[in-house]
DNA sequence: TTTGACCTTCCAGAGACTAGAAGGTTTATA
DNA sequence: TATAAACCTTCTAGTCTCTGGAAGGTCAAA
């Protein structure tokens, strides 16, 4: 199978898959006699793994971790959870980082006419001398 | 006053400040006679105005313009909340993502033991064929 | 045989910094 | 006055995760 065939059953994009490739995340395929990447449906699944995992928001050095504890059998269940609850206590600094600032915003942007004048408390507040660095 | 107290006074680092001045977003400065940047007090308000800007999430191009806004005496304030909409916007859209991963990894999560053991659903989940892209 | 859609590699750019090297300047202390 | 620490300078390269484009080879169908 080659390259974009994998990309359509894993959604990777070709480019993707070579990039991963290049960086070792994914093994170097069997080659065609033309120099084509071959792959066999095992890697696929690889892919859609890494796809999911990726689509789950892990780094790509989680999801290296994520594939090498997939494939060892003496891995723990304990190993994965610590490394998903790490991963959603990120993503949830970033929730609150996010809504802070949209919740700033909002306030912000109600506050503003969105007219012809050039006042505007969104300039007035980010000007500001009294307020935070 | 140099880089250093202008760093301190505005929250941007030295590096940052560089940085901002090489692709354009800061001027460059006055210099000393040996060489060193030399900054006034409105260039430090410039400097708090772009650093209360990025920390509300506005891209370095975002900036820019929100800049040139405030600088301009003829501008419209509806110019500056349609910059700021959209935004909003924007941290909207990933606000969802994030809530999105957050729930299916906390799901997953729930429904791992966390043991000694390898059966994990969280992997099985990543691995599994009747899945999305 | 020709066309078009694939595939290959390699290089460069995106965004927003950040680290480090190699060297010059200023300031404080001994 | 000497020297050491703490600044400053420029330049290059690395971070992260791709993505686009160029130049060229291959394959399948008409």
């Amino acid at each position: 199978m080659n390259i974009g065939q994998a990309s359509e059953l894993s959604g990777i994009p070709s480019k993707t898959i070579r990039y991963y490739e290049s960086i070792g995340l994914i093994p170097a395929p069997a080659r065609t006699d033309s120099g084509y990447r071959d792959y066999s449906q095992p890697e696929i699944e690889t892919m859609r793994f890494i796809q999911r995992a990726r689509n789950l928001g892990f780094t790509i050095k989680d999801v290296c971790e994520l594939v090498d504890l997939w494939h060892d059998q003496h891995r723990t269940s304990a190993q994965v959870k610590s490394l998903t609850q790490r991963h959603i206590h990120e993503i949830e600094i970033k929730l609150k980082e996010l809504e802070s600032m949209r919740h700033t915003l909002v306030t912000l942007s109600d506050k503003c006419h969105g007219d012809d004048r050039p006042d505007c408390p969104i300039l007035e507040d980010l000007a500001s001398l009294n307020n935070g660095n």
